[in-house]
DNA sequence: TGCTCAGCCGAACGAACGTTCGTTTGGCTG
DNA sequence: CAGCCAAACGAACGTTCGTTCGGCTGAGCA
């Protein structure tokens, strides 16, 4: 057997839209806590928007606060430095993720094509933002070690979104018995390679022309024979339906 | 077919050690042109070193100089601005993946070979140099403009490094038909991917099994029926070998 | 020996930026 | 309406860092 064991994350359920409280907490001198999510999430969208398009150092805090229509000093009274504006920022990118590709899997039984619309659905979030992806590439690095650690335990939480979906296929008889870690950072690769290299692919193509031919690639070889006829049966049903 | 024209680079056999003379030239005040080479390399090996340490933006000039074990004046007698390092940086890094794919195929015949090969040396490449990779992904947007186009014209002929293989081996027979921009962006990704995730990957195999499994992984449903015999044949001489 | 100048040095400059803090605002309370 | 206070403001501070420039050094030459 070639697949080495994946750790599977049992907190899910239990994050919040911006988890990671208690270590690295992040500062304010303001009371009301609805208050200060509101703000928080104001300044975060700010955050995205400033450190996407120019990177996490060249941005000042006073880009940020114009971005955010708030005074410099108010910045301060919801976050302790920069570098939390960063956290949030990366946090929010990664969640949203997180969030896409259930909200797109809802209701569908069909393994085959949940691991499909999984795919697409992290392909499609990717390519809505691509700054936003490729901010997570750039900046991650720029966190200290312990928020870092955060970070890549909510991609490891992604990821295992889209290897649920592969088991399934295996367990049901349409996937071969293949390397499962390796399948899945293949796939991950293939997503992310939608906002890494759009300066290549998105010239010819837009994301679901992009996944549907990177699937067929990659799902050569991985389909069973039952797999192959469920595929072609869903690509009939999608043809037909739109 | 489902492929798209990748465009063919012909400008290949003219590149020097750093290329992309012309336009975007770099200043000095040092009229001996070969102290001027040896200088630049000293810095950009610097330059390297602490930009993947530490990043673009944070790294002082006097960090490089310190590195590069020379004065803060010295650096401005062989650049232009920092902006210049980074530049000259990435480049290296580059052109160092675009040396090191032709001279791991050198002497190989065989297209199943060299294909293999070819995925194994750019994989060890980055693999040895996990932090300059990382610092290409983190770092390219921080160039001008037309520096930056500069470096992806560099990526994209390394990629045609791979393409050429992979036409090969259609041509050969030992590949099927298949869509060869999307392969060779798999490709590609997952070379880069052995140090963009090597915090997931080499905590439980090297290099070698990565590629070995990899490889195994996606040629899956690419090679032919002679393909693949030809495959097992590499496969033991490999083992008798090594 | 003394002159010259390419190459090198690093103190000094000044703009930019993260952060602070004294002040202002506006709405609630009694 | 007076008194209070949380929230917001933004000028000012002190530091950092890219860049400059005036002087030093030593090899080559007369």
């Amino acid at each position: 057997m070639l697949s080495s064991p994946a750790p599977i994350d049992k907190e899910n359920a239990l994050t919040r839209s911006i988890p990671a409280a208690g270590k690295s907490a992040i500062k304010t001198t303001v009371e009301d806590s609805a208050l200060v999510e509101r703000r928080r999430a104001q300044l975060t969208r700010a955050a995205i928007a400033c450190f996407s398009e120019r990177g996490y150092h060249p941005t000042t805090i006073r880009d940020v606060a114009e971005r955010a229509d708030v005074s410099i000093g108010l910045i301060y009274q919801y976050v302790g430095d920069k570098e939390d504006l960063l956290f949030m920022a990366l946090q929010e990118v990664l969640d949203t993720y997180k969030r896409q590709i259930p909200l797109a899997l809802d209701g569908i039984a069909d393994p085959l094509q949940r691991f499909c619309v999984a795919v697409q659905a992290y392909s499609r979030v990717n390519g809505s933002t691509v700054d936003a992806t490729v901010l997570a590439y750039r900046e991650t690095k720029s966190l200290r070690k312990d928020r870092r650690n955060t970070i890549m335990q909510m991609e490891r939480d992604t990821n295992e979104l889209i290897a649920v979906c592969v088991r399934d296929c295996i367990d049901a008889g349409l996937f071969e018995a293949i390397d499962v870690d390796m399948f899945v950072y293949q796939i991950v690769m293939f997503c992310h390679a939608w906002a890494l290299k759009a300066w290549h692919f998105a010239k010819t193509m837009d994301v679901d022309t992009y996944v549907e031919r990177g699937l067929s690639l990659m799902l050569r070889g991985v389909l069973t024979r039952n797999g192959t006829k469920r595929m072609a049966r869903l690509e009939a049903a999608g043809r037909r339906s739109g």
